[in-house]
DNA sequence: CTCCCTGCAAATGCTTTGCAACTAA
DNA sequence: TTAGTTGCAAAGCATTTGCAGGGAG
């Protein structure tokens, strides 16, 4: 794990190696809140600014995501990997989709003079189909 | 406009025709905060709360759209038709381009058994070439 | 009358910040 | 020593809500 922050160019102190971890763990997508939730269950008292802190240091950085479901909900994804969402607006969940950005890439409208890429962001809202 | 409304289902209010006239007049993206200083600079006094209420019905009637940058940047698009966005993360600028979804839809992985399509959002974040 | 809408202010929820104490190189 | 990090509480924003007053049918 502190070979994963350093790589990354975080300096790997203890409390971001516990966000880390709890993150990192497997392919996830958690809540600020749930992280601190997780941590402290786990007996380990962080603070939540810097559960912020380094959650937003980590994106930064590319060692995760965040993804911006609506102006209350934000995800930090541990898949730090080029792919798309699925977001089900009854249950909440988010889904992780093989979907190649590349495919989409391809057959983009030429971008404003000037300016390049940064990053890619499909969200594609599925609901549940029966009655609602 | 009052016709606009009423084909959405929307009780055509005057506060309603007012928010809806701003954003509408023209393709636009603006913050609910943006449509606010408009109406108040035109002399017309609407409360903050209007405007949210206006603007969330809007959306929930498929007259607008509502796209979410991240969790404090929210913009309302006179555009209610399928479209993508291109989002320069140095100047704040949101622009409409006109990327078929259709493109994407057909490519799109299947979606889980007993869910169905909502929408399709796609943001392409872009940044300047030039010395950052 | 009754229902819906409006406006204000207060409340909420998420995120950031100021600052003093702390830690590591 | 010195820069970087932490924790707490307070501040900050965007958005929502409670509720009393108003307006339309």
């Amino acid at each position: 794990m502190e070979e994963t922050l350093l790589e990354k160019n975080i300096q790997p102190t203890l409390q971001r190696m516990l966000v880390a971890s709890v993150l990192l763990e497997r392919h996830q997508h958690l809540s600020a809140d749930a992280v601190l939730k997780r941590l402290r269950d786990m007996g380990n008292p962080v603070s939540k600014a810097t559960v912020y802190n380094s959650l937003s240091l980590f994106v930064e950085r590319g060692l995760i995501k965040a993804i911006s479901i609506d102006s209350s909900r934000t995800f930090y994804d541990s898949n730090a990997k080029k792919h798309s969402h699925l977001y089900n607006i009854d249950s909440g969940e988010l889904i992780d989709i093989d979907y190649e950005s590349q495919v989409v890439k391809e057959k983009l409208p030429l971008l404003p003079e000037g300016t390049e890429l940064e990053s890619l962001e499909l969200i594609v809202k599925i609901k549940n189909k029966v009655k609602r």
